[in-house]
DNA sequence: AACAATTGCAACCGCGTTTAA
DNA sequence: CTTAAACGCGGTTGCAATTGT
């Protein structure tokens, strides 16, 4: 048995809604407001319509502010970096884009993001639908209760800092060193754009020759040296501020299950041995600039959990 | 010019979640 | 606590406009 429809589909208008419906939508919230009803709001305003039809024609393109087209490169990139990290979550990249509602991002996307990022595919659709809430509870991350936003996130308990000494650095290189992370499961900021073209091993690779530190765009950076083979990838620690610890943490988490890397026991961290430990850090879709710290932070989560469950 | 194919987008549908009785 | 109604979201469809042959 089915669930009850929502209204007398015989006895509904379908299809384009007409100036003076709008008018007459537009008008009664206006001063009415919707009364918390949207099934009982085409009959007070006299509408043959459903009322979902109405929220839906009010949401997306009566309401004020709403803009329409005109997708700025900002927005591109902004849009393409949420879409790698959480997938088709659309009210929440909504959220993120003030004017912009779900239904018009969702179609800008299918008709024009994803045939310029050549079919990139979203994270793993059985683990992403749970994600925000996975970090939360899994992370401790408070969030504020009445928003989904990401922009609301406290990234306070997201850090931890890596026991770093000198048993377990090697020196490979006069300008790089590696060591091995303590704890299993605990992945990193992997950045693939910031990886040299010659260690990062590439499958059907035909676009190799935009050099990794170069302005990113969202087209020119974002999965250059993807597909990467796992063997032959050197992690590069970031530096980073906690805002960026979280948003990296999300979209690295969404590469690692999009191509399929999960972390095993134990990670080589390869970075440069200043007293002040910097790197180059050039998101996919994100330009972030360079920060200098005497200690880093790293930002952890359990890959086994995310990638595998 | 005629037709087919493709594109872009508004609107609908169905289902999971939330709310209220 | 239970359950039905309503909400909100993401996927899909339908169709007009545009482009290609």
């Amino acid at each position: 048995m089915g669930r009850a429809p929502c209204c007398d589909k015989a006895n509904v208008k379908r299809g384009p809604w007409s100036p003076e419906e709008d008018a007459k939508l537009k008008s009664y919230i206006e001063h009415h407001g919707t009364g918390g009803n949207w099934i009982a709001l085409p009959n007070k305003i006299g509408l043959k319509r459903c009322g979902k039809s109405c929220r839906l024609r009010w949401l997306n393109y009566l309401r004020p502010n709403i803009k329409h087209g005109g997708f700025s490169e900002e927005e591109d990139n902004i849009i393409c970096s949420l879409y790698v990290s959480i997938g088709s979550r659309w009210s929440i990249i909504a959220a993120q884009l003030p004017g912009r509602t779900d239904n018009d991002i969702k179609n800008y996307w299918n008709t024009k993001l994803k045939k310029k990022l050549g079919g990139k595919q979203p994270p793993n659709q059985v683990s992403h639908p749970n994600i925000l809430s996975s970090m939360q509870t899994h992370h401790h991350l408070i969030t504020d209760p009445t928003s989904t936003s990401i922009s609301h996130l406290n990234l306070n308990a997201c850090t931890t800092q890596l026991p770093i000494s000198p048993t377990n650095i090697n020196h490979h290189h006069d300008d790089m060193i590696s060591f091995q992370l303590p704890q299993p499961h605990h992945s990193l900021f992997i950045n693939s754009t910031n990886l040299p073209s010659s260690s990062a091993t590439t499958e059907n690779n035909t676009n190799t020759n935009t050099s990794s530190h170069d302005s990113p765009t969202i087209f020119q950076a974002a999965f250059q040296s993807f597909p990467i083979n796992h063997h032959d990838f050197t992690h590069f620690v970031d530096v980073k501020t906690e805002q960026q610890v979280l948003e990296d943490a999300m979209l690295d988490l969404a590469m690692d299950m999009d191509l399929g890397i999960i972390m095993s026991s134990t990670q080589t961290i390869t970075t440069s041995p200043s007293s002040h430990i910097t790197s180059q850090s050039h998101h996919p879709f994100i330009s972030q600039t360079q920060t200098i710290m005497p200690q880093f932070h790293c930002a952890f989560h359990d890959a086994t959990y995310f990638g595998m469950q």
